[in-house]
DNA sequence: AACTATTTATAAGA
DNA sequence: TTCTTATAAATAGTT
């Protein structure tokens, strides 16, 4: 390759793997955008650095591949719960809110219940994937600590809601931007490069390709 | 390139596209199988062709680079420190009770993402224990509706405490962002597998390679 | 980050 | 699909 055809093994000297990690994964990813465009297919492609960080590239973007992957159901329709809280526009005292609370809280309590006697079933019959194991102990690990933040939450809010005197940013109550986290959108950073703009019909969406 | 420079632009030739695609597809995982020898680092690629079949390439394997792609915001997890910053002690104003609750959301709904993916490795994998279908969907059915019951929190609070006459964002620039290269220390599982390394000449793990 | 000698990928034809 | 081959593209080593 080039001025010297390489060995195929992995390169030992740390600046040298850099460089070619950096080339190379631009390669790829240029690869991957031109098949996109030439043949109108989706591509994800997610790569972990030598330094551990994540590239990842997606067209039309890495979510709904891996979505699409696992065959994801893509609805999950959070109004039809039997989640029987007040009703928002019910909600019109302090008392209601800690009764709403008091639900979130005890509903936490008989989840983590109902986990633990289906892990113990689990372990009793022997039965083991990997997989299970970390995302139940994590879910109900995380339970416990919901429900202990909770607690907290509890206790402050009914603190504060008489201690508050100055207000200063509160909620947009529209804003859930959180959930955002996840969203892949182009930055404008790369929209507006031009040596990406003339790339930009290629590239979906491409974080640290440049 | 090759015999003819073509158009970046999809082919309209049918019978041209499939075998473009083909060949593209073979490169660009050969591409990215010289990466993982060359640079000892992990990929995984998800492929839906114009017919809607799906090819993938990983190394070590697909599912475990999707797996870790879900992990990577080890500042939500409830079990790091990143969790705890806000000590009940320490929280003096309704933008810290803010963050907190921000907090648990975003926990939900990262717990929803990676039992959604597992979910699906689950069934893919073609392994039932009859227990696990419920408790997982109960459990991330539940942390939805907890989500939820959230918001309204959420929503009727800031209704309640005073008169939200100039809501802003609630997060700071430097608070939760688009989704970025993360960070994340290099597990040593990495480190050592110079196993997979030497797997990586013939593709490591990959689907409708040849 | 650029350059360039080579290697590699691949478009078109068989 | 597979092979061949002319040519475009990628890139290893250098600056």
């Amino acid at each position: 390759m080039g001025r010297q055809k390489i060995k195929l093994a992995k390169i030992e000297i740390k600046n040298h793997l850099q460089v070619t990690f950096s080339k190379r994964r631009s390669g790829l990813f240029k690869k991957a955008s031109e098949l996109c465009t030439l043949c109108g297919v989706e591509i994800a492609i997610i790569v972990f650095s030598p330094a551990g960080k994540v590239f990842s590239f997606g067209n039309p973007n890495v979510e709904s591949i891996i979505d699409r992957f696992f065959d994801l159901n893509p609805s999950v329709n959070p109004s039809s719960t039997a989640f029987h809280l007040l009703d928002a526009h019910r909600i019109s005292s302090i008392r209601d809110l800690n009764m709403q609370l008091s639900q979130i809280l005890n509903e936490i309590e008989v989840q983590r219940k109902r986990g633990e006697a289906l892990e113990k079933m689990r372990k009793n019959s022997q039965i083991q994937n990997w997989w299970e194991a970390p995302v139940n102990e994590l879910v109900f690990h995380d339970l416990e600590q919901l429900r202990d933040a909770m607690e907290e939450l509890k206790k402050n809010v009914s603190k504060q809601m008489f201690e508050v005197t100055n207000p200063t940013t509160f909620f947009d109550s529209n804003n859930v931007g959180v959930f955002d986290q996840y969203e892949t959108k182009p930055t404008q950073a790369f929209v507006n490069s031009s040596a990406a703009a003339a790339l930009s019909n290629n590239f979906g969406y491409c974080h640290g390709f440049f």
